[in-house]
DNA sequence: ATTGGGCAGCGTTAC
DNA sequence: GCTGCCCAAT
């Protein structure tokens, strides 16, 4: 019965001072927390939910929680169950979503009151790319002309793909559309605005009426809906508290909406807490409006306060120093901030490095994993992270990380329900359930390929478009029976007859139990499209040449396999608990669902469809699958994998090392920040003033919209990226040139910026600092380990490699050409492959032809590709038997051979400058014991001699309001719950389209019919490693400490490689050898350069052609 | 005339 | 992975 108040003592022991000043503060106003990155913001929340259940005596139900993501919610829930554990709260009555299915909720219940007709649905955001596509494709030439205009006060264009025309842009329309509904203006209410755009307001009533005809809402109506039932009828029950997090991602409907949460059923706003950092918002792309902050001041009806909470625990200062310089370049709009303050420091700042060459880049970064790496008992793979700003660049870097066996996994992968099949899926079931779906039907007929192209579709379109009083489904009908005449061919009539009969048939198992007949029209629609067949027998392969008629069936095919997981979840959402609750409150509804068997599967249909689109990262994504498998695995194998992830996925998260590569002018900030600048602006200086719920706002809104520069933005990504780094923060940039649409090195690397970072790894820079680094990662040097571990040789070998400029790992005083052979869990023992030592191609080729043994492992099952291996051997020149030489590329000129000069690497200064002007090396001082450098302060350099803690006069914190101005506890126990919090939660990998993602490696016995292949491929001198009996290639391919399944996309980069295997072949067929090998020659960078190329590309000839599912990985 | 396979080129960020 | 284009097969 004491439980309350022993867990409440002990949440509001962990708090700090500000954090407990927020958590304690009247319930009945409105609070800001501003939250920097590391202060326990979500700590914070929790915190307060609880004080409000336990002190205040809210009943959970009265509390409503916002948050960003589904998963964030979940994670919400599952902390707030965690803390409440010993009292008899029940957390599952907290209403805790996104905005979007809290208003899903809402509207489900009360939809009808604000006009929605029953069984309305969610339309996905394809079918709203091809509603505006058709619009635009019909548009009237007026519209066209007015688009295209001077007159114009919105800007619907942008620049075609090929030409230099500017046409009208599906996307540019959406946003267009999206920012009106974000401001709750329905098309007539923006058509009778003074200032309205006629294009745009021709575009936004013809698809609000599409809308209408489909019985759907985009995501921004349900926000848009909510909101204008909330304003009209106060339908929510007693809500006493609002609580918001990530609020700086709102946008304005949604702090709207928040205010009318607040007022629940009744006429004064109850509290709210507000919790967010104005510096991490990057999504203003989404409308949100990094013043949210001001904005909320103004408009709240409460007494409004502001903590701001400066105690970070996740960085060490000197990360938090980089970023805090970087955050200040941003002048405008930045108020009441305080820099924050770390709890540690370390002697490691920032690692700034400016690559030559773009390819060097991905490659040192997998080198210095594996330094870091290697320190024994100190890192896991789990606790690096490489953070990009755009999806592209992440397939260089997967590449890298493949040549040097690391394993990864790609956050945020494509969304499960984008994939084709899933869609396709998709479609075939709202055929099977609805009339209406003429966008569905259409995309059925088309997919997968039977004889009907795009004219028939196009024509069938038309009939739909022409005939709107009758249901798309009955007009297909009308078609086929002739009743409407179509000129078609008997095989797209017989394709229509086909269609009608499946669906037809699916919809005659209404009399089952549900989940049977659910099963039943699953199949039926899985198999009679074509799409089992299509899947199971020929996806991937030419369908050319599968005539064969031994074909087996396989079931590994990654589609089919999806398909399975979506029949999974079809057959067994929980939602439908949910949905038939709420659906009983609109009393029509009920006697149906009792009634009528069919009327309950098409309800359970589309809540299953509504709640894919919103709780698809919690439910449908094949993260969680994934996840908790590989979570199983991770404790039981220690697997783990480094993370890729784009910086908006990895908002929230963190890790001890990160790395930001590409922090060149086009990427960070991205080109498109300078597009946005010139229609963002034209457009906002009339668009803001048609804000209708609240007239006062426009100008100050106006004014800070215009203060607030698309640049800004990107500066607040690059901080977000930075500010997830714990530890280790290394940057990296490409030289101005390489690529002309690459710019060189940031603007937002300034020389202040410069003056926090330094440009190589002061961790491994001497084994004292190697100590500091076990001691700032909380473990010890273990002294078994370290009797074969000599960390003086890391030391050498990691300043030998920072002088060799990165270009390969040096592992015991030698170059390592193919890193992944490499133990690095040993360094004292001489290494005991010898392939690491060849000097030449010839010498390499010896070692390995007397390696026999190793060969007979190559040849993997390849029953059904009996042309593989010919086809591989095309693709290898007959000379190019050594692909890790260095020196060539195939078709191997003769001069080559000669080693390199430098081995072990010394390079000549003069070559050093050449490489990197602007980043003068420092030589490596081999007076290991000095760790604190002097600054120069002219070069990059930084000061590391300054103690921490900060001094108390630093505190810059300026609020009017409320001041934080505790210099905060150290508290072992909060430091330790922050840095455990917000684990990555997130996939292995991603399901992905291609086929060979799960890539089977298991090896099994040697084909004997293989031998003719064998002796092929020993004469063409492939090189390949022992590989024994049956264990996985993942067991062979990595350090025994960090076994894994290797279940990598790998053929991502694969095919890309293929690509550029095909490209180089053709280029070196043209140019004559001579050419070839001066041009490669010229300097020993380009040789070294080729190297990379080169095991790349031989790599990926054999990875691309084993493919499907059983492959087999050769390996050099 | 229609369809579908093959190929080359291009892609912000994402609820 | 999607789109536009060419070409071969119907």
């Amino acid at each position: 019965m004491a439980m309350p108040n022993t867990v409440l003592g002990q949440l509001l022991a962990t708090l700090n001072k500000q954090q407990r000043i927020a958590v304690e503060f009247d319930p009945n106003n409105a609070l800001q927390v501003i939250a920097g990155p590391g202060t326990g913001k979500t700590k914070v929340l929790t915190s307060r939910v609880v004080y409000l259940l336990l002190h205040h005596k809210i009943e959970p139900k009265d509390i409503v929680v916002t948050t960003f993501t589904n998963k964030a919610a979940k994670e919400m829930m599952d902390r707030l169950a965690k803390m409440l554990s010993g009292t008899a709260i029940r957390v599952d009555e907290i209403t805790i979503g996104t905005f979007h299915s809290i208003c899903l909720r809402v509207l489900l219940k009360y939809g009808f009151k604000v006009g929605l007709n029953r069984g309305w649905r969610i339309v996905e955001e394809k079918e709203v790319e091809a509603i505006i596509h058709d619009l635009i494709k019909t548009m009237p030439d007026q519209i066209r002309d007015y688009a295209n205009s001077y007159k114009r006060s919105v800007n619907l264009c942008r620049p075609t793909r090929n030409k230099d025309e500017w046409a009208v842009h599906p996307q540019m329309v959406k946003k267009e559309i999206s920012r009106l509904k974000s401001n709750a203006l329905l098309p007539e209410e923006y058509e009778n605005d003074s200032n309205h755009d006629p294009a745009l307001a021709h575009f936004y009533t013809k698809y609000q009426s599409e809308l209408g005809k489909l019985n759907a809402l985009d995501f921004d109506d349900l926000l848009m809906y909510t909101f204008r039932l909330l304003t009209k009828e106060r339908c929510l029950p007693d809500i006493k508290h609002v609580l918001v997090d990530e609020f700086q991602d709102t946008n304005s409907i949604q702090m709207d909406l928040m205010f009318l949460f607040a007022k629940g059923d009744h006429h004064v706003s109850r509290g709210i807490t507000v919790v967010g950092d104005p510096d991490q918002s990057i999504y203003a792309f989404r409308n949100a409006l990094a013043q949210n902050f001001q904005q909320m001041q103004q408009k709240t009806p409460l007494h409004c306060s502001q903590v701001v909470l400066v105690e970070n625990y996740r960085s060490s200062q000197k990360i938090l120093d980089t970023s805090e310089t970087l955050i200040q370049q941003q002048i405008k709009g930045r108020t009441h901030r305080a820099p924050l303050r770390a709890q540690f420091d370390v002697e490691f700042p920032p690692v700034y490095v400016n690559f030559p060459v773009g390819f060097l880049q991905s490659a040192s970064i997998a080198r210095e994993i594996l330094y870091l790496k290697a320190l024994p008992n100190l890192f896991s793979y789990n606790d690096f992270s490489i953070l990009v700003r755009q999806r592209r660049q992440i397939k260089n870097i997967e590449t890298a990380l493949i040549e040097h066996r690391i394993p990864y996994k790609i956050v945020k992968g494509r969304a499960f329900w984008e994939l084709k099949e899933i869609s396709a899926m998709m479609h075939l079931i709202k055929c099977a359930y609805s009339d209406n779906e003429k966008f569905s039907i259409l995309s059925s007929l088309l997919y997968p390929a039977k004889g009907l192209g795009q004219t028939s579709a196009d024509k069938i379109k038309k009939i739909f478009e022409d005939n709107p009083s009758q249901t798309p489904f009955s007009l297909l009908q009308d078609i086929e029976k002739g009743a409407i005449n179509l000129t078609m061919t008997t095989k797209v009539r017989s394709v229509i007859k086909d269609f009608i009969q499946m669906i037809n048939f699916s919809r005659s198992f209404d009399k089952a139990p549900l989940k049977s007949s659910l099963e039943n029209i699953f199949d039926t629609l899985y198999e009679r499209s074509g799409m089992k067949n299509e899947y199971l027998y020929f996806d991937g392969g030419k369908k050319s040449d599968t005539n064969d008629s031994n074909r087996e069936a396989n079931y590994e095919n990654p589609r089919h396999k999806n398909i399975l997981l979506l029949k999974k979840y079809f057959l067994g959402i929980d939602e439908i608990e949910d949905f038939i609750h709420s659906q009983s409150d609109q009393k029509t509804f009920i006697e149906d669902i009792q009634q009528v068997d069919t009327n309950v599967i098409r309800s359970y249909i589309r809540t299953f469809f509504n709640s894919l689109s919103l709780y698809a990262t919690e439910s449908t994504s094949s993260d969680n699958e994934i996840d908790r498998t590989s979570k199983r695995k991770n404790s039981r194998n220690g697997e783990a994998c480094v993370t890729i992830s784009t910086i908006h996925g990895a908002k929230g998260l963190e890790w001890p090392v990160v790395f930001i590569p590409g922090c060149i002018e086009g990427i960070i900030p991205s080109i498109f920040s300078r597009d946005e600048s010139s229609s963002e602006t034209e457009s906002d200086t009339e668009e803001e003033g048609t804000n209708t719920s609240d007239k006062n706002v426009p100008k100050s809104n106006k004014k800070s919209s215009s203060l607030e520069e698309p640049v800004d933005e990107e500066r607040r990504m690059f901080f977000v990226a930075q500010t997830r780094a714990k530890l280790l923060l290394y940057l990296s940039s490409i030289k101005e040139g390489e690529n002309p649409t690459q710019g060189g090195p940031s603007r937002f690397l300034t020389p202040e910026v410069r003056k926090t970072l330094i440009n190589e790894q002061n961790a491994l820079k001497n084994e004292k600092n190697i100590e500091l680094l076990y001691k700032s990662m909380n473990k010890k040097v273990p002294s078994d380990l370290i009797k074969r571990f000599s960390l003086k040789k890391l030391v050498q070998d990691y300043a030998q490699f920072i002088e060799n400029r990165r270009e390969s790992m040096i592992w015991n005083g030698r170059v390592i050409r193919n890193s992944f052979t490499l133990d690095i869990t040993r360094n004292t023992v001489a290494m005991d492959d010898p392939i690491s030592d060849f000097t030449t191609a010839a010498a390499h080729l010896q070692t390995e032809v007397n390696k026999k043994p190793v060969l007979e492992r190559q040849f993997q099952t390849m029953s059904r590709k009996g042309s593989t291996l010919s086809s591989t051997s095309k693709l290898w020149p007959k000379k190019a038997y050594a692909p890790q030489a260095n020196q060539r590329l195939s078709p191997s000129p003769p001069k080559v051979h000669a080693p390199t000069t430098t081995y072990p690497l010394q390079e000549s200064p003069t070559k050093k400058k050449s490489y990197a002007p602007s980043y003068p090396h420092k030589p490596y001082s081999t007076t290991g014991t000095e760790f604190k450098i002097k600054q120069n302060k002219t070069d990059n350099d930084n000061i590391l001699e300054k103690p921490f803690p900060i001094s108390a006069s630093n505190d810059r914190a300026s609020n009017p309001k409320m001041l934080a101005t505790s210099k905060g506890s150290t508290n072992e126990a909060i430091k330790k719950e922050l840095f455990s919090q917000n684990q990555v939660i997130s996939s292995p990998k991603r399901i992905s389209r291609t086929k060979s993602v799960t890539r089977k490696l298991i090896v099994s016995p040697i084909m004997i019919e293989d031998k003719k292949r064998y002796e092929e491929v020993k004469k063409n001198g492939s090189v390949h490693h022992t590989v024994a009996g049956d264990r996985t290639a993942a067991e062979i391919l990595h350090d025994p400490d960090d076994l894994i399944i290797d279940n990598r996309p790998i053929l991502t980069s694969a095919k890309t490689l293929m690509k550029a295997i095909k490209k180089a072949d053709s280029k070196s067929n043209q140019s004559s050898q001579k050419s070839f090998s001066e041009h490669q020659l010229k300097t020993e960078e380009a040789s070294s350069s080729q190297f990379d190329i080169l095991s790349q590309l031989s790599r990926a000839k054999k990875k691309a052609k084993l493919n499907d599912g059983e492959i087999i990985v050769i390996d050099d």
